[in-house]
DNA sequence: CTCCTCGTTGGACACGTGTCCAGACCGTAG
DNA sequence: CTACGGTCTGGACACGTGTCCAACGAGGAG
């Protein structure tokens, strides 16, 4: 359980998006600071152990915070991971696309503006991934939100063609990734594999 | 680090694959019985309480076997559930498909046999998926092997059509395996949501 | 200035993991 | 039958997680 006594749950740029928490108090500066410290020293963490290698207590210590602050914000070590991904995620730019490009064209945009979640270590990537498969019901709900997003962004770009194209192509996504993260495919191969999958359903349509 | 006194690393039916361990000896009759009673066990047991009820401890005791002669033959938590989906895996008869057959029909016998894997409590396949993520070495044997098992199997299956398509297709199905062990798919939808991948590729060729 | 509220802090707690070890146990060889 | 080798056992261990709580400190309202 959650437990928290203030709101908690997704710190990101969006703080209110809360699900009805009580409280709906604003973090003061010296919170986001404590919060953005903790994301950063579990991101440095993580790159230097893996994920096994990164505990709770280390971080905050890193990061200057006693390790019942770092609990009182991010409900587990889990929920620390993911919401550094929901971070990374919801950093990417938007892209527009040209509606008269061809399928696999706008969809290498979108794409490719995506890597850069994954850009860097793939050590962080692949904790994180390992993190999102948590039951921590924080967890689980920033996992619904950066699927969500990662949805709507090939959605969008693949509009044009069938619904069933975009589901394809956002369930290869999230496949590709995975094995990535389990080290059967590279990060930086990801996006041309998509744009690959895009080509060989594009030939049907259009 | 494994440091395991015997064979482990892989107690299935090949039960000699275990890539140059020194001792190379066979299990008594009344090991196999012990491990396969974990098995069950842990089986029993995530059905009950998921991935986070389940404790090593408490397999054992179910098993009735001690928690430390558990540790010996599985090295982790996350081992035994990748040996209990190793094992499932493994179960699948081979299909024979028809080479005449198109690309839709042969995937889906083939997907249609993996999908046993899957039938029963989802809770159970869930747990499997999230221990695979595991840095544990001998889970990423086990996953490595499920992975190549998995791929064989429909790579035989879209054989004809090219190696992109094959790629395509295992990458889809495994991301739909994540996204029905996250909930937002549902297992039984599995095989259909490959087959309209299929099909949606075979459009351009055949 | 004083009070009061609320977040922070450190440390205890219960619990689970994975390791290790000395001793009990059992089948087999002599 | 006895000695021996390897296995099983229970119980310790170190460590990490996530929870809880009493005490502390800072900042704002009165």
């Amino acid at each position: 359980m959650p437990a928290a006594p203030l709101a908690r749950a997704s710190v990101g740029e969006d703080r209110m998006t809360v699900a009805a928490q009580v409280p709906r108090r604003r973090l003061t500066d010296r919170q986001v600071e404590s919060i953005d410290a903790l994301l950063v020293a579990a991101e440095a963490e993580v790159e230097e152990a893996g994920y096994d290698g990164l505990s709770v207590r280390s971080v905050a210590r890193r990061a200057g915070v006693a390790p019942a602050t770092a609990y009182n914000y991010l409900s587990s070590k889990d929920h620390l991971l993911a919401e550094l991904l929901w971070r990374r995620v919801a950093a990417v730019p938007e892209v527009v696309v040209d509606p008269g490009a061809p399928l696999a064209d706008r969809l290498e945009a979108t794409v490719d503006a995506l890597a850069a979640v994954t850009t860097g270590s793939p050590e962080v990537v692949a904790a994180c991934t390992q993190a999102l498969l948590s039951s921590n019901l924080d967890v689980v709900g920033l996992r619904v939100r950066i699927g969500a997003e990662i949805h709507r962004r090939i959605a969008a770009a693949a509009a044009p063609a069938g619904d069933a194209v975009a589901e394809v192509l956002v369930t290869t996504y999230f496949g590709a990734l995975l094995s990535a993260g389990m080290g059967h495919m590279v990060y930086a191969d990801v996006p041309a594999f998509v744009v690959t999958a895009a080509r060989l359903m594009a030939a049907g349509e259009d």
